[in-house]
DNA sequence: GCGACAG
DNA sequence: ATCTTGTCGC
């Protein structure tokens, strides 16, 4: 059973990560079709003690906004490579409670399984709550990939010891690729095609650019205040 | 021991 | 993640 108990040290939280990667599940539900898609976000200022998490609900194959959710929480814990998923995801479940929607699928901005002990914040949130969810990242944290094409949807594996572990994808042509990774409920194949129809032709797909301006409107709004 | 290292 | 204007390439 996943809990929203979030440990604060590297140690616990490692031993957190080692026993919930058992429970994630590497295929989708039967006949999966996801029509409603949502991006989740964290935003927050340098030295900050507080966060702001949202989650955008995008409409398919329409991209229309057809819900959103915010919320302000404690900054846990610094961030450390391999633990993103424990500073982001306390505030991240608060905003969950306040959507109104069931999404079919959730985005997360970071990796899935992609992950050093295969269990990255989309893992992590798609556990939380019971929800498809797919990693799709800017960088790499783990893995390598050969070179891709300079077109859009250009793909190639992300190899981690000799495992594939996720899609390094162009999602706009000439512009640096995204890494999409499974999260849990959903296979890569999936998590791919998920991605590709809710991308508008920008960098990142809709989900994260709406989900990313949500968050960044909420942080300097509380700024003026 | 030396780098690499999601956001 | 965030601090930041103009500027270069498609």
């Amino acid at each position: 059973m996943t809990t929203r108990d979030f440990p604060t040290t590297i140690a616990e939280a490692t031993a957190v990560q080692q026993r919930l990667r058992a429970e994630v599940v590497l295929q989708p539900p039967p006949n999966f079709a996801p029509r409603l898609v949502a991006g989740l976000d964290v935003s927050m200022d340098r030295d900050a003690t507080e966060c702001f998490a949202g989650i955008v609900v995008l409409a398919l194959p329409s991209l229309e906004v057809v819900d959103q959710a915010t919320a302000v929480a404690p900054v846990p814990m610094p961030y450390v490579p391999g633990f993103l998923a424990f500073r982001e995801l306390p505030a991240v479940a608060a905003a969950w409670d306040q959507l109104r929607t069931r999404p079919d699928a959730l985005i997360f901005d970071g990796q899935g399984i992609a992950h050093p002990r295969r269990f990255g914040i989309a893992c992590y949130g798609g556990l939380l709550f019971g929800v498809p969810s797919i990693g799709c990242a800017k960088s790499i944290l783990v893995g390598t990939h050969a070179p891709l094409g300079p077109e859009r949807l250009a793909r190639a594996p992300l190899v981690h010891r000799r495992e594939t572990v996720g899609m390094a994808i162009r999602l706009r042509e000439s512009v640096h690729p995204v890494y999409v990774s499974p999260g849990h409920l959903i296979d890569l194949e999936t998590a791919v095609d998920v991605v590709v129809s809710v991308s508008a032709g920008f960098r990142e797909p809709e989900t994260t650019r709406r989900a990313h301006r949500l968050v960044n409107a909420e942080r300097r709004a509380r700024k003026g205040e």
